[in-house]
Order: C-alpha cells, then structure tokens, then sequence
DNA sequence: ACTTTAATGATAATGATTATTAATTAGTAA
DNA sequence: TTACTAATTAATAATCATTATCATTAAAGT
C-alpha cells in the first residue's frame, strides 16, 4: 500500500524554477527552463527540472501542455489561450476569458465533467503568413 | 535543393490505415493503427503506419494531436472538439460547431492569421468522476 | 541538535518516433 | 504489354525527450 505524499519541500531548485517561469511570458521546454536556472545553480540536473516543473504542474502553480514531442510549461495559471504558428511554432498568449467561458458554458456531454477547456488557434504568426 | 514531392500514391497499406481510421469513432495511437491494420496486412511495418499517418494528416485527410506523450489519430475531419478524462485519458468526441466558430470569431490577435481551433474540455468522464 | 523523509544529482533505462537504405511497386506513357 | 520513374515499403538502426533508480543530501518540524 502506497501512502501518497502530503508534505512538500520548497528547495531553491524549486523556487528558481517557479520564479523563472513567473519571469517570462513564453512558453518554454524543460530544456529553456534548465538552460536558465543551471546558471544560478549549476549542480541542478535535467531530472531535477522535469521533476520539480512535474510536481507544480500536478498543484495546479503553473500549466503544463504538449507540443511538438515536448512538453511546454506556463507560469501564468490566469484563464488565457494561446495561438500556435503551424510553421514556426512560436506560442503566443490570448486573454479573452469570454472564449473559454462561452465554451464550458455551451458544453453539453452528458457523460463527461468538464473542469476546463484548453483552446488552441492554429494558423500562422506575422512573420510566417507573410511568406 | 529539395523540390518538394508532388505525386502521392494509393498504395494497399495507405487505403487500409485510411478505412481503418474512417471505420472507428476512437481515437487510436499509431500503434493501435499498426494493430489493426497489420491483419489484414502481415508486413507492413509501425514505420509505414507512422509515415502514411503523418502522410495522411500532412493532406488534411485525417486529423492528428498530441496526448500524454503519444500522437493520436481522427479519422473524422469534421469541425469538432474533444473531452479527455484526466484520470483515464479516455478522448470522446462532442459536435458543436458553434463553440468552434464562436472562439474564431471573438479573436482578437492582431499578430495571427488562425485558420482553426482545437478546443479541448479536461476533466472526468462518467466512469472516473463517480470515483 | 535530532529525526524523518522529501528531494537531489548522477546515471542508466525507456519508449515513441524518425532516419536510413536497398528493394518494391503504383502510375503513366510508349 | 512493357518499360520507366520516383514514391513507397520493410527492415533495421538511431534519436532524444522523458523516466526510473538509488545512494546521498537537506528541508522542516520536534
Ligand atoms: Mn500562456
Ligand atoms: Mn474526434
Ligand atoms: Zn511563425
Ligand atoms: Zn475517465
């Protein structure tokens, strides 16, 4: 029998992880995330990121999506959107809550409880829909 | 110089995988395809399943997303939006076109030409919020 | 200071996907 | 029908993001 885990630690590997996250508006891989905190603390290793970035997906701190074979992490947990550039990939941010909310208040699934919606546009950023 | 390929051809293995996935409602990973497909063909490999689905999707014939680490194929090119269960991953189809159109419309991203939107609800299905 | 156990660092392992390449074959034109 | 060309295949090796393992370290409560 497993007894889950109840009481966390917040080691500075954590908190310079949460803080760069907080810093940035991008949405970087757990590869960016370690690229930038291994310069303040260049024992961390990459497991030591996945982990951490892992632990404050699953407490709700910061999001957590996949992309192109990676997962791409987010410290801004307010209810946004993103675009996503099917050519270059860049991943920018929306703010309309009116999106979402009209989304899960329209939803009718009988059999499904909706605790939220990620909403994706797809389509090309303004440097790539030039071309 | 690549010059890009222009011919595609109908070969056994593309027309099975391609009725495979128009004959289901599931959203299969490449290894169930290959599962599938793989009696009716003994000697198609996972590689060729893997290069005619992307092959497939690259034409828009089939739709193509990314859950817990695996791709995920849809037979159905029909405007649509997902449900996925947190606990089980079980992905169900909803058909509103509304919710869809609704998002394009409202969007406001001066830097983005979206062509369409992935709207996905998280959270319980039936089986797993009676939990 | 002492204890408990979550977390780390180092490293090996995993597994889905992709790359390579010689052989096959769909599509087309003679 | 036959021949030609390039797309596609089967077999296989390689890639690489992510996880697992485990001995050691260090939060946090007493
Ligand atoms: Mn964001
Ligand atoms: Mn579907
Ligand atoms: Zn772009
Ligand atoms: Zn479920």
């Amino acid at each position: 029998m497993i007894k889950k885990q109840v009481k966390t630690r917040n080691t500075i590997q954590r908190i310079k992880i949460m803080k760069y996250l907080k810093s940035v508006k991008t949405h970087p891989t757990a590869e960016m995330v370690y690229n930038a905190v291994v310069k303040e603390i260049p024992s961390i290793t990459l497991a030591t990121v996945y982990r951490n970035l892992h632990n404050l997906a699953n407490k709700g701190k910061i999001l957590m999506f996949e992309f192109n074979k990676e997962y791409h992490f987010d410290g801004d947990t307010c209810n946004h959107q993103h675009c996503i550039c099917k050519k270059c990939g860049k991943i920018t941010d929306v703010f309309q809550e009116e999106i979402s909310k009209y989304a899960l208040s329209k939803l009718r699934a009988d059999n499904f409880d909706a605790k939220c919606v990620t909403i994706i546009f797809n389509g090309f950023c303004r440097k790539c829909s030039g071309v």
